[in-house]
DNA sequence: ATAACTGCAAACGTTTTGCCAGCAT
DNA sequence: ATGCTGGCAAAACGTTTGCAGTTAT
């Protein structure tokens, strides 16, 4: 799974790396960006971007929104899990729902007005795991 | 909540809804808009888009993916919870963890190799709310 | 010398928008 | 007549990529 590229700690991906361990928000690229630029003026964003990719593959950052980039829409109205493929994306309902705390507590704990949840699980199907195998 | 306008069931919002209704997986937006041109082959990809977002105003469709279009990273590598406001976008982690029903039974029940999960919660936090208030 | 890396700008794919004509009320 | 709507094309947006020059080994 690890890439036999050398991998070198630059000074734009060690600061990256830093604004972000800093802050425990989940800032957007662009908010990195401004971030980063605070202690590097010329970097790019092409590079930030380019960054991220890599020390989320090395295993140091985690992507979220695994969810794909593509709206999706569904004529379904409760709130019910999926379950996405990380290879090949395809999203699929999940029959049996999993227990979900509800949200009554969390009112109180988070502030927030909570209305609903969206529960993905991730994996690999089938048909992705044996086309790995070939 | 709903809106004052009012709404007309045309040919085009009829058939997107049908078709949306017909299938059980989740289609993207363009491949909704393959679906529909089968039948309405003059049809823009304009009129799918802003069909699934009134459609979905009027609480007829879900828009899955609430989870915005950007990017975010973390350097916290567990798996862990969001709490997501659905009007400013922002996304905070959630400390006390929601019990998820573990995804063992699940390898069996999907077929997936399931790696995780991505659980947030939705509402509207607590500035948002205040705002709306004035 | 080689390979990894950066900045820049262009390209890309998805989604949104402005405009004008058409249609229902 | 009014106002919601659709088709079209252009714009906008976030992200990725190609390239040429730089840096570390």
């Amino acid at each position: 799974m690890q890439s036999n590229k050398k991998l070198r700690m630059t000074c734009q991906r060690r600061v990256i790396l830093e604004e972000l361990q800093k802050v425990h928000s989940h800032p957007t690229v662009d908010e990195i960006y401004e971030m980063v630029r605070k202690r590097l003026p010329r970097i790019s964003l092409g590079t930030v971007y380019r960054n991220l990719e890599i020390l989320t593959k090395l295993g140091i950052l985690q992507k979220l929104e695994k969810t794909g980039t593509h709206k999706r829409f569904d004529s379904r109205l409760d709130d019910h899990s999926h379950i996405r493929c990380v290879r090949c994306g395809m999203l699929q309902d999940l029959d049996t729902e999993p227990r979900i705390e509800m949200p009554e507590a969390l009112n109180q704990i988070t502030n927030f007005e909570v209305t609903g949840y969206c529960l993905e699980y991730i994996g690999i199907c089938s048909s992705c795991s044996e086309a790995q195998k070939e």
